[in-house]
DNA sequence: GCGACGATGTCAGCGACTGTCATAACCGTA
DNA sequence: TACGGTTATGACAGTCGCTGACATCGTCGC
């Protein structure tokens, strides 16, 4: 495929990580990046839209099995059901182990632009589960709401677990997360006029 | 203050805004915009940190505005409750015209560095929110997802709202977005395995 | 008036990213 | 085996966002 060595998007990716934790982000130039590779900067940019979306290609993948598994388990659970049903089903299957998680997350947590990135992909992702409610007859509101509600409940069972890994595996803070949010919302608490 | 007339960061801010508005935040270039404020390219980034933060200079305000309505109504309200009670009474004090929020929101929404950078501000004051949280001994996971979740209804309704203006007032979105995820997440379905 | 101080101008430079064209490897086909 | 088409890469130039360093202008207190 390639001009000399194959895989060159996986050489890029390896080499961006490696400096990318060595040196920090900000440190690392495209060029040493692709000098580490044995490839040119021009090269970088035909595998990877900018500097940051290293970090965050596959990332495709994690919204195609949650769009999949919330219109699976739709009919059974509901729109916040669904949605919960996907997270939950995709931390026990899709995420690499916490170590590999924990060192991304170190990198991104230590750069607003990647945080930024990181941010407008669960956007998306929520986006794309929205729809999915909305193909199935869930009302515009609802299911955005029910989409951006899935998306906050992972962001806090994601952040909870990258941090403490020793309270078990992803998919029980995902559980703990999606419970806790139910308890807090379900407070008969009318938000009362200040 | 200035060298020649007053208000330099406001003139930036208008130029940024009336050229972001006719040829696009891309084809924008920063000497432009200074250029078009009487000053150099190199004052603007004196007054703000990049290209992008033109269009959210005194978003610090909204989340002060949080923190402290949050923090006034959490013994009366809990913490979804006192979130809730925050982001209800910030849509009817902090947000300006509908129509200066649609064409600031038309701009962000052509553009994902814009929108990258919006999701990011949100998501500070999501932290901020739970902090508040915290300090008044809510437990962390609790603190997280409340504050989160609050943020989840607040995209809901604020993108309604600049949708839809014919609906209504922005507290009316909010009340329908708060209301939504309460009905949504307190049906008694389990999500259940796949 | 004079000196401290803050805001602006000027200049040089790095690095991310893009467009364009040339070139080297791969693949099927004759 | 030679050939032509396709694809990935290299080479080069250029734009633009952004920064550091230093000079300069205006304002304010004395």
């Amino acid at each position: 495929m390639g001009r000399w060595e194959p895989n060159a998007q996986a050489r890029l990716r390896q080499a961006a990580l490696d400096l990318y934790s060595s040196r920090g982000f900000e440190a690392t130039t495209v060029a040493e990046i692709a000098e580490r590779a044995g490839l040119t900067e021009r090269t970088f940019f035909r595998h990877f839209a900018d500097k940051r979306e290293v970090l965050f290609a596959g990332s495709e993948r994690l919204q195609e099995l949650l769009v999949e598994t919330t219109a699976a388990s739709f009919d059974a659970a509901g729109p916040a059901g669904a949605v919960a049903a996907a997270f939950e089903h995709a931390a026990s299957t899709y995420f690499p182990e916490v170590a590999f998680s924990r060192q991304r997350q170190d990198i991104i947590d230590a750069n607003p632009p990647l945080q930024e990135r990181e941010l407008a992909k669960l956007h998306r992702v929520g986006e794309a589960l929205a729809q999915v409610l909305r193909e199935r007859g869930v009302a515009d509101l609802s299911a955005a709401v029910a989409a951006e509600s899935g998306i906050a409940a992972f962001k806090v069972a994601f952040a909870g677990w990258v941090t403490d890994p020793r309270d078990g595996a992803l998919i029980n803070h995902m559980r703990e997360s999606f419970r806790a949010q139910r308890v807090l919302l379900a407070e008969p608490t009318p938000a009362p006029q200040i």
